[in-house]
DNA sequence: CTAATGTCTCTAGTAGCTATAGCTTCAAGA
DNA sequence: TCTTGAAGCTATAGCTACTAGAGACATTAG
């Protein structure tokens, strides 16, 4: 059985947020031991692993909770795991297409700065006018990583 | 002078979206109407304008607070706002490389799937087992927009 | 004048954690 | 055995950038 920090270590998850995925459901709220504290055996390690990789793969929780509940289901037919995972596939590449954009934008900007002052400079320029850009650009990107 | 709802169809911003503006010290705190409703000038308009843009193309808050007060300093080397951008514009890349990465990863995913049961899924297979991928991908991108 | 729309403030909620405070438990060394 | 430090516990608040709602007041079109 492990300890919450030694399962954190394993799956490289933070502690606080093994808390949270129970706190949240995602995980089963484990034993614990005779001073309270929370043990872990190997399915919680396993589904944990599922978690954090799902996570990386930026699925959100949501879509994470669908898989680990069909993931529960061996019977059923994958098509609801494959759809899940295309979903995630096109909001990835939608994301890519958009940021491409952005990049273009702001290497214009950056590549036209002329290194004198704020008066003149193309950066503060370019954002205050949009007229000035070569796409439009009306989606907002996050910019949390 | 234009009320709330005019500058935000104007601007392309939610009204609520102004007022948050505000509250966080991005809009001065603009005139009041006898009925204490806020009324906007062309220099807000044009603050606004910048603001949304910048946002469009992912600037943090953050980084357009410094943006507009550099902006009100046309004496000032602009090497400030270049820095800005240039910061912007390497986040913006880095996020792209990353998300080429989970692109292939998806689709490795997507195209093994054999639409069988959940039993065979590749997709729940490859998400429970991270040794199975081609790459690290370590970075968790937020998956909003 | 009335009805509809717009605006006001304030609070709370979203995703996915992260950080803090104040406490208890555990494991290892002297 | 005692002690000290690390790790664990709960609960609450904070982060970004908004968005949604409640309940009251202002403005405008017909």
């Amino acid at each position: 059985m492990l300890t919450i920090g030694k399962l954190a270590a394993e799956t490289g998850v933070k502690v606080p947020t093994v808390r949270y995925y129970e706190q949240i459901g995602l995980l089963p709220p484990p034993e614990r031991s005779s001073g309270n504290q929370r043990l872990y055996g190997r399915g919680a390690r396993q589904r944990l692993a599922f978690i954090r990789h799902a996570r990386e793969l930026g699925f959100p929780l949501e879509a994470i909770r669908d898989l680990l509940s069909l993931s529960d289901r061996p019977d059923l037919p994958c098509s609801a795991a494959d759809a899940i995972a295309k979903a995630q596939l096109g909001a990835v590449q939608a994301r890519i297409a958009r940021l491409k954009a952005l990049e273009q934008e702001l290497q214009r900007m950056v590549v036209q700065c002329a290194h004198g002052t704020i008066a003149d400079c193309r950066v503060i320029e370019i954002l205050g006018d949009h007229g000035q850009c070569a796409h439009d650009h009306d989606a907002i990107p996050v910019v949390v990583d």
